[in-house]
DNA sequence: GTTGAAATTAGTACGAA
DNA sequence: TTCGTACTAATTTCAAC
């Protein structure tokens, strides 16, 4: 069915393989388009909004499901009114050749609710929700600083989270191009680029991926 | 409707101020992990899961998306499959009183996916989802730079994403305290301090929130 | 890929515990 | 509040086109 929804997204992909799959069409497009905004709508009401008949509105719905372009359906939930009153960014500092281990203490870390490898000074960066700013000093202190492929931590606060779209789509950008270019940033060429910065993988980033 | 408010709750909760609300249960808390792992399982199918009656489950189902403790529901897409194979942090440097022009050419950015306030060094982190690194370039050259309001940014590429949980709650950390506490670490007090580091609030933070 | 019907399921209303 | 049931509306499935 989905053999081939291990590449570069989710859990444990195959990073830099990327598997064709389906060929997602404009209709795919809009369809996931509708789904991000509403994962509860029925594919009857999906079927009407795309433009399309109820039965190929099923038949794209199961594809895209088996096909991986969609991974799951969710419900965002309001971690405040959760009780998890505090977020914080916790970067990390991988030691070589541990990353395995790493991972695996991740697993057991369920206040993380995001984690991602990057290059730049440090290796991951993991984005933790919790109740009070004393447990992010716990979760720092006592679980992360006792793993030993961790070497260094930074942590910072989020203070707000001034926007989080339900995933990204290529067509969001089409249509942003469209409506909201300006002459004036068109034209403007001279940019200033010293006040921007580009950081490359640390030392050995590479081969840390691999040991997983 | 991809905005958020500043408190990091529902969207149209009174900023700063956490309304009570519901009096959120075992049961509701059940009903948010169930919904957060198939946000499109029937009601019917959600009552039966967590023991209670389907009238009861309507009503704690409606009662819970009207306090705002689910602020919706969506698909999580595979990017790469959508054609957005690239992931990027870029942090930004905001220049104090444009924060909300920051936002608003945030709000023209659809590319952008996350967008938060932190400590520390950088004002903010946005992670953003492109084709290809040629437009994390373009991105950051001429629409952040563009931005008067953006004094610099740094940017650093996701290689992997590790982990993505569909919103912690704390019954998770209570789950896994019960699971997998080890007297190794619960007992072990002494841990290195001196390889973790909390990055404090930059100059003029406070500030910088309340100008928009 | 579409339409239209049957079977199933979802959502609502209301009385009783 | 919660449950159970009956009722109505909608969805999904399956057929033929």
């Amino acid at each position: 069915m989905s053999e081939i929804s291990r590449n570069g997204s989710g859990g444990g992909g195959q990073p830099g393989r990327i598997g064709i799959g389906l060929e997602l069409d404009d209709i795919h497009m809009k369809i996931l388009e509708v789904l991000r905004e509403n994962g509860r709508i029925s594919v009857a009401a999906l079927a009407e909004r795309v433009g399309i008949s109820r039965a190929n509105a099923y038949t794209r719905f199961e594809a895209l499901r088996a096909d991986g372009a969609i991974k799951r359906f969710t419900a965002e939930i309001d971690h405040v009114r959760a009780g998890l009153g505090i977020t914080a960014l916790i970067f990390v500092t991988v030691r070589q050749q541990m990353w395995k281990q790493f991972r695996a203490e991740l697993a057991r870390m369920p206040e993380v609710e995001y984690c991602a490898i990057t290059t730049g000074q440090h290796d991951a960066m993991i984005q933790v929700r919790v109740a009070d700013v004393a447990a992010v000093h716990t979760m720092v202190t006592d679980r992360l600083a006792n793993i030993p492929a961790v070497k260094a931590t930074e942590t910072v606060f989020i203070l707000d989270e001034v926007l989080k779209r339900p995933y990204v789509l290529p067509s969001d950008r089409d249509r942003a191009h469209r409506a909201a270019r300006r002459p004036t940033q068109e034209t403007q060429g001279d940019v200033p680029l010293g006040k921007m910065r580009f950081v490359g993988a640390a030392e050995g980033r590479n081969a840390l991926r691999k040991d997983d």
